[in-house]
RNA sequence: GGUCCGUUCGUCUAGGGGUUAGGACACCAGAUUUUCAUUCUGGCAACACGGGUUCGAUUCCCGUACGGACUACCA
């Protein structure tokens, strides 16, 4: 088996699609199973629509999610350069060869002209308005003008466009490892523009070239190509190059939560989820679309989620570090139907990889937030307080929300709870607990539950029955961590100033 | 419109000529947790439809419907 080469070829037009992403992903996996080279090929070869700032973005967003590049621009490699507006001389050799071997001819017709042929073939029913073997002998191109003013246009300067003479009738197939066959007729398909008139070339030319001179052995791409897969078949015919065309995998789309259709930043911004992996400024509306990481999801956990969506192992371990992605990921086990996105399993795969840290590493996320807040606190606590959390918890940042009361003392109170539960009975325990506690010296949830047990026993008053005044009287809410521990966090004298003021707000009834 | 691709619980999916059609997320209920969350147990819930082929089809074939992609000098 020849090596492995794939590449991962967006084109820098905006921040990086999380459906690229998953892309990138399969891509990546693929390599690193067999021991091959993962590429990033940049396709700005519509200068256009080039976005500034869009490459950076890609190769920060790869890095992030944890996908590795082996080659591509900045990086090197045996094929450089990696830009495709960096190769543009390469393009022309191939486009000049295909019209000297008759596969590929100039067209002169400017866009007026391509318009009126095709309104022209719309009125005619059942036609197919396109540039092809039907039509291309009554427009303006190397086919229908003589030599002589041919030369004459293009030494003139006239703009022209080089395009793939398909031929009229011809079956075109194509083995796709995901799909199986595909084949179309060559009637279907038209005379695609090889060459654009600035002299860059189209997609159809570029991917060829460079995925054949890059060695590139699978193309692992979205299913809005393959309608033109066959096409590329042609040009590799036409090329010479048949033998060494990759493999193709054509990937099925990802659709949006509700209804149908690609998934799109309008789906993404609707139900409130980004779309991107990093936070994306657009550089025209200087609009903030929030990324994947800053909301707090994990690459892993995001890349987990991501492989699963379209792929499976087959198996039912839902949980797969990169590592197992990589030795489990087989290209025929990924579906041909689009799969929607659901947003929720992506919060339990957050949830899931979030547990999974240590004390001290979800407490690095907690001292972060708390700088922003600029509350100081020391590592210890913050391990404490992020091990008394863990379980409820989706996305770091929920800490900081959940966990506001270790370090703001409440100033109100839970009205529910306080109307239902703060009672003669619950004033009276916490009272007594609230003196108890002061004169202690080191609070620890051991501590704290033997005094209130003493306290309650004493009062002959069921713990049940003050337990939710207890919590409100020192968080200010109606639920949250195991409240001894809670005690124990806050100390004995945090403890016994809230219980105070507690009692002096809601009064002693 | 044309071409191509697709269709198993609400969602992601496993499976495959004879199965109680399996798992996960979500949801619901119960248990534990004196709260909430966690955890555990249980529950709800699917083979788009119609024809074939076959002893038997959700699985194979053909249609239909529905959905999607593509249909640019964009990728």
């Amino acid at each position: 088996m020849r090596e492995v080469r794939v590449r991962f070829a967006p084109s820098p037009t905006g921040a990086l699609h999380i459906g690229g992403v998953r892309t990138a992903l399969y891509n990546f996996l693929l390599a690193r199973k067999h021991q091959g080279k993962m590429i990033l090929r940049i396709e700005d070869t519509d200068q256009n629509r080039y976005v500034l700032g869009a490459e950076e973005y890609i190769k920060e967003a790869l890095s992030w999610v944890g996908i590795e590049l082996d080659e591509g621009p900045d990086i090197g490699g045996p094929y450089a350069p990696y830009r495709q507006s960096e190769r543009k001389t390469i393009y022309s050799e191939y486009a000049k060869r295909l019209i000297e071997n008759g596969h590929a001819y100039y067209a002169f017709d400017n866009t007026e002209e391509l318009e009126a042929m095709r309104n022209r073939l719309k009125e005619k029913k059942g036609a197919n308005p396109q540039y092809d073997s039907t039509t291309r002998m009554e427009m303006k191109n190397s086919l229908t003008l003589s030599k002589e003013e041919v030369d004459k246009r293009i030494k003139a300067g006239d703009h022209f466009v080089i395009r793939l003479k398909v031929p009229a009738s011809e079956e075109v197939e194509l083995n796709d490892l995901i799909r199986g066959k595909v084949v179309v007729h060559s009637s279907q398909i038209d005379d695609k523009v090889l060459m654009k008139s600035d002299g860059m070339p189209t997609y159809h030319l570029a991917n060829v070239v460079d995925d054949y001179l890059m060695k590139i052995s699978h193309v692992i791409r979205g299913e809005e190509w393959l309608p033109s897969a066959p096409l590329h078949v042609l040009t590799y015919r036409y090329l010479g190059w048949e033998k060494e065309m990759p493999a193709f995998a054509h990937l099925p789309l990802l659709l949006k939560p509700d209804g149908n259709g690609k998934l799109s930043k309008r789906d993404a911004d609707q139900m409130g989820f980004p779309i991107f992996p990093l936070n994306w400024t657009d550089p025209k509306t200087n609009e903030l679309a929030e990324g994947f990481k800053e909301r707090g999801y994990l690459p892993e956990a995001l890349i987990n989620f991501l492989a699963f969506l379209g792929w499976n192992p087959g198996t039912e371990q839902e949980l797969f570090s990169v590592e197992e992605l990589i030795s489990a990921f087989e290209l025929e086990r990924i579906g041909k139907a689009g799969a929607k996105f659901d947003i929720q399993k992506a919060k339990w795969y957050n949830q899931q990889y979030l547990r999974a840290k240590t004390d001290e590493e979800l407490a690095r996320y907690l001292l972060h937030d708390l700088k922003e807040l600029g509350i100081v606190c020391d590592k210890e606590k913050a391990a404490s307080i992020a091990n008394a959390l863990r379980e409820r918890i989706t996305f770091p940042s929920d800490m900081i929300e959940l966990g506001r009361f270790f370090f703001i003392a409440p100033e109100t109170f839970d009205e529910k709870i306080a109307a239902k539960k703060w009672n003669d009975e619950a004033v009276a325990v916490i009272s007594s607990l609230k003196d108890e506690i002061a004169i202690i010296e080191n609070l620890t949830a051991e501590a704290a539950a033997s005094i209130l047990e003493q306290v309650t026993a004493r009062l002959a008053i069921p713990q049940g029955k003050i337990m939710q005044a207890l919590r409100m009287a020192l968080t200010g809410g109606a639920s949250g961590p195991d409240l001894m521990i809670t005690m124990a966090i806050l100390g004995n004298h945090e403890v016994s100033t809230r219980l105070d003021y507690a009692l002096k707000t809601l009064g002693r009834k």
